[in-house]
DNA sequence: CGCAAACTTGATGTTGCTCAAGCTAGGTGG
DNA sequence: CCACCTAGCTTGAGCAACATCAAGTTTGCG
């Protein structure tokens, strides 16, 4: 858990660019980037922790984020991992719920709730946008909450695969990037880091992936990997 | 899986009662009212199926309902149980994602869903009323994350009883009705009916709570259900 | 080059699952 | 009204999946 210094960068972008405002006309955009601010952080960094007044939505522009929740004990569970486009902060009321910390290099663009809050009562498609965002999140929670309950390591870990490959390239891409560590997608899956070691090393040697080095990983086999991740396998690993 | 009929009852009752309307102006719970229609399930009957258009929102007027998702080879994971004053179907955008079933005898509170999209232009505050529903929908999906991934099986039956203690009587009351079968706790925890029992008579043993009847529990001491729901045990059970 | 963090692999342990048997309660029909 | 019948519940014995503990190995950085 280091932290990497990165200095705050203030400055302003365009934020019809961003995601928050997609789909709205010029004009909220326009007032969306009269209340944004732009910051970095560096890998382990946070952004905000679980308690935490909540009074900012933030959007990542670069770089990848990761939520989590404490037990007392410090058993650790990852509730997301957010990249370039998504939207965080915007749950709670009052209180964060959750961590945020860099896991990678990270660009972030921050909106002041209470501007947010006000742009919601003047610009009539703004809150139905927000609701559409967490509508999607809702519905990636109670995915995540099957595989958490209902899943195998190896279905685990190969959803996680397929998921990773689909927040990155354009198309289907077969090669994904995993910024995140071993001990992070075991905190993300519920397993141990020693637990998905293994299912990887497993399917390495059934041939449905290829680790070109630790964090760069090729698809070899989807269609396998994607009957493994829906659950379809019956005895398999 | 049976599912008793009950003869649906078109009818109207005042929505400014309903949790959909809560803290909104007058004239918007009326364009509500005019929207809304009741219905009534029974035990087992479903109400959208996984798959189905997502053209309504309901709200729980009487009752409990469960949602669920399940993976090719029938497992099955409860994502939620839903009582008196929850909405169901905001999530969705095209189709269910879930299967929502009656537990008990229900009463529905039906919506269109473009009636809903109308007045979430022409309200102002009923956009945030519903990101806020749904912003609180998030929470707990969250809470369940780390209840699934990370939780013992002690520890996810008294959250589960706690939660359940919480939701029935105005005040912290310490009887609680428990309106579903040990199979239904079980696919909510991501455990099997037996480890429920089990887990249930050892907390009965150790004087944690007391069952009147199987789907009535006294809880005898709350402290320590609070202590271990929340994970604060090192050596128990 | 050396160090520390991350990763991998193996041996052993434990939680919760599976399989199996009996029990309980509530609804139905004789 | 009671006895039966069935769905749901409970408990036990054995087992498997995954966790834990313990070495090593690799990697990237100073």
């Amino acid at each position: 858990m280091y932290a990497q210094a990165v200095s705050a960068t203030p400055a302003r972008i365009d934020p019809s660019r961003l995601a928050i405002g997609r789909g709205l006309e010029r004009q909220t955009t326009t007032s969306l980037m009269a209340i944004s601010s732009l910051q970095k952080k560096g890998p382990g960094e946070t952004l905000f922790a679980e308690g935490d007044e909540a009074d900012s939505v933030y959007e990542i522009v670069l770089g990848t984020v990761r939520l989590y929740k404490l037990l007392p004990d410090g058993r650790r569970l990852i509730t997301g991992f957010l990249s370039a486009g998504k939207l965080l902060g915007l749950a709670p009321e009052g209180v964060c719920i959750y961590t945020a910390e860099a896991v990678t290099n990270v660009t972030l663009c921050r909106y002041k709730r209470t501007a947010l809050e006000r742009l919601m009562d003047e610009a009539p498609g703004f809150a139905k946008r927000l609701l559409s965002v967490a509508s999607h999140e809702l519905r990636a929670a109670q995915d995540q909450m099957l595989l958490l309950g209902r899943k195998t390591a190896a279905e685990k870990v190969a959803s996680f695969l397929l998921m990773m490959a689909e927040g990155q390239g354009e198309e289907d891409a077969d090669e994904l990037d995993v910024p995140m560590t071993r001990n992070d997608i075991a905190d993300y899956l519920g397993l141990t880091i020693e637990t998905v070691c293994r299912v990887l090393s497993k399917l390495k040697q059934d041939k449905l992936i290829a680790c070109e080095s630790k964090s760069h990983i090729r698809i070899c086999d989807r269609d396998r990997l994607e009957e493994l991740a829906s659950g379809e396998t019956d005895t398999d690993l």
